[in-house]
DNA sequence: TTTTGGTAAACTGTTGACAGTTTATCGGGC
DNA sequence: GCCCGATAAACTGTCAACAGTTTACCAAAA
């Protein structure tokens, strides 16, 4: 992290700490300090205060006159946010598939071979900010039209899945399934059968959370 | 709205300017102005820059240089909302089927009862500041324990339910029907059955949203 | 060696002021 | 009478400083 120069002094703070924290380069549990942040920005605490305030409750967890801490995850915590994300995602592929336009489906199919392809030359080992798995699921949160849902996953859940995802292992043979449980996504979309498509991908999270919290100590 | 005094001011401010949207002494829609504010509370712009970031996205919208305003409705910001709402009840109320404790169902019914007695003798007519339905909705919230889900719904979703509700006249007939409804969520909560609970809470969304928009122009 | 008490540093909450932008007002031109 | 541009007021973004609290450290006592 170095100077910052741009736009909105609260914004940049904001997308650097969002960064820092994704990224690892804040852990889970660690205070995060008003002033050193805003030395380390070279900015006053205004803006810092202002960018750790957006992400109260999304990344970070603040206890009156003590500070800010990233947020860690428990079990409990995990299983709650596959909860929210079940009912979230859910909702959005029905949507999707009463709504998204005709195009829609295609360009998610495209996208998906494109990944399968990726997995097949490459395993897991690839690290990418943004896995397919992810944009799988952000172009459909975003299909979805549903601005509420959108913001709701894009800001809080899909950060917090990012937390947890960089920092255990994911269960050998889960990257394969998860791809057939896409399809079967896909398939329903196609079909533009809202209620199918949405169980599909209830399915599909909860899939992922049962593999997630297994190797999970 | 007077002179702040309490513990943290921008907690303090937080709450006030919840209020007065919810009371609808800010309009849907209208300028909040930082220093405006800030003189009417006494405070400085400090807490109040705090509070409104706090509000972003759940009662106001802000932009960039120029300010927030009060968020405002239209049909399809509405039935996003409802979406939502639907997407989110429905799975708390699968939850709290699933893992609400025993005495939890009884005082539910209670309060129905109790309610319903209201409504039999008093009409529609009754200003509460939480509406008996809102009450069963929140209690529902809680019992589902899942932090996630309970701060959406009491933070974003029920505050932008009453900036409308406060505002738009109700369908004659749908308290009656409502009240019906619950009964059935209820019976399915009794029922210990995860599914149907979910089921019967997300048809009765899907009602008061038909409700709601319908009487909207 | 461990515990306890006190002091000092660090930090959060808050304030008032400054800079640049947006908005409103008012006078002139068509 | 209506539209347009310049000036002024108001407002947001940012900063540096102050006050009160928390935390860390260190020395003295058990």
């Amino acid at each position: 992290m170095d100077r910052i120069v741009g736009t909105s002094l609260a914004s940049e703070a904001f997308e650097r700490v969002v960064e820092a924290i994704i990224s690892g380069e804040f852990e889970p549990g660690q205070k995060i300090s008003e002033a050193e942040l805003a030395r380390r920005l070279g900015i006053s605490r205004g803006p810092v205060r202002e960018a750790l305030h957006r992400l109260e409750g999304r990344l970070v967890s603040r206890v009156p006159r003590i500070g800010v801490r990233v947020i860690s995850f428990g079990q409990t915590e995990l299983r709650q946010l596959y909860y929210l994300r079940e009912a979230l995602e859910g909702m959005a592929a029905r949507l999707a598939a009463e709504f998204a336009p005709d195009n829609f489906v295609d360009e998610l199919e495209a996208l998906l071979l494109r990944d399968s392809s990726d997995i097949a030359e490459s395993g897991q080992s690839v690290y990418r900010q943004r896995s397919p798995d992810e944009d799988f699921h952000i172009a459909i949160a975003r299909a979805s039209n549903c601005e509420n849902i959108q913001r709701i996953l894009l800001n809080e859940v899909y950060y917090q899945l990012r937390i947890h995802r960089l920092r255990s292992s994911r269960k050998p043979g889960r990257a394969d399934q998860a791809l057939k449980e896409h399809f079967d996504i896909i398939a329903q979309l196609k079909a533009r059968n809202p209620g199918a498509a949405e169980e599909a991908m209830r399915a599909h999270v909860r899939a992922a959370r049962e593999s997630s919290l297994s190797v999970m100590s």
